[in-house]
DNA sequence: ATAATTTCGTAGCCGTCCGCCCGGGCTGGG
DNA sequence: CCCAGCCCGGGCGGACGGCTACGAAATTAT
């Protein structure tokens, strides 16, 4: 039983060093890299079995690395380790090649677990993800489009609107619409995005950029 | 020589564990949490000589939980460990009086002298920081008036909540008082920044590292 | 040193706003 | 045609904001 030869990715030393001391038992970590380009060269030389991908790095996102690591090294298994649970990212990064998808917040166990079977050819998502999205998950995967491209154009409008601190009354008024046909737009956003709070929508739209924040 | 007792506060599990095989050779760890209001209660069961502190946490972020812990726990050391190098984020650390400030981005041997430099009586800021601290700090030494100094440590408590997407009643539960007494904190945040709506409190919240927006 | 004032945290009352359920109609495109 | 998106109304229960008040602590005045 010879252990999986693994390429670390993240902008984040301490971070590497020590996943690279907790999985060292049972995988042979064979490079590290600090930024997506460093990975590409590294997966390059070392041409290992697994690649761990943070998706915030510097001057290439792991999803970006992932689509380039698809081709380049098409042999070789992705998973994704980040902070960032929201289903957007979650779905790019599956539309991007990956594997497996595991949240920092998790327990290394976890981790350990979705590399292993990620490694026997099956996927992998973090729980924590599963239960937040719970049984949207399945039909997610399967559209398309991108997570923010579930919402229309007028319904984006609505949530930058919100996010800006107007009341309903206002963003009625702004549209020329009734305050009931805002309350049916946000209901539908609230829907699809899972989350109830102005103040949560706030932070998804500013995250997503469709409003700035400021 | 006996090992300086540590206690580590970080959101992230994985990053926890890490941390804490890293760490074991030169210190014992007592304890490890969450959230910023679990290191309050881990601190003053365990009675560490250091803490480390991550900026980014769910409930009580960390310069609002070292600020408190300045309190309660007057004879632990603090140690910020995160990924924000903003000079704000730096100043606003070491006025709620943590001893170091290392970033994630350095490696584990840094995190190592920054904890022994400071459970010497020593203060450390990070290499990777200190250039720019010579050259932008004095611009913030004379700065007016923190906007976010205007606010109450209470009332940043509830503004973090808020910002988080947390509803009324979560937070009274979680802050242990009345949903009025939670609603009051929030009318005194309104009147003093003049903003009044969820939304654009979580948008004030995110740009001012109160919340992460995560 | 003691009294007066301000600030902060706590909380109840009451009216409004919002979320969410129902219902309907109107349009444009596959 | 029918589906999806957009528009609008009713109604209900819970969430929220404004107002008021009181005790404790800190600050300032006397």
């Amino acid at each position: 039983m010879k252990k999986p030869r693994l390429l670390l990715a993240d902008d984040h030393t301490i971070l590497l060093e020590g996943l690279k001391a907790l999985l060292a038992p049972e995988f042979e970590v064979v490079a590290t890299a600090g930024d997506g380009r460093a990975v590409l060269e590294a997966a390059e030389k070392h041409q290992p079995d697994l690649i761990l991908l943070d998706i915030s790095m510097p001057g290439l996102n792991g999803i970006e690395a992932a689509r380039r690591l698809r081709e380049s090294n098409p042999g070789a298994k992705l998973i994704i380790l980040t902070m960032h649970g929201d289903l957007s990212f979650v779905s790019a990064a599956f539309e991007a090649g990956v594997s497996g998808y595991v949240l920092k917040q998790s327990a290394a166990t976890e981790l350990v677990t979705a590399l292993h079977d990620v490694d026997a050819g099956r996927r992998y998502i973090s729980s924590l993800i599963q239960n937040r999205v719970g049984a949207e998950m399945p039909a997610f995967m399967r559209r398309p489009k991108g997570a923010t491209g579930e919402l229309t154009s007028r319904q984006r409008e609505v949530l930058q609107l919100v996010a800006e601190g107007r009341v309903r009354k206002e963003i009625a008024q702004i549209l020329g619409v009734s305050v009931k046909t805002v309350e049916f737009h946000k209901q539908k956003i609230t829907e699809k995005l899972g989350i109830h709070t102005d103040a949560a929508l706030t932070a998804y739209a500013i995250r997503h950029g469709i409003a700035s924040g400021e």
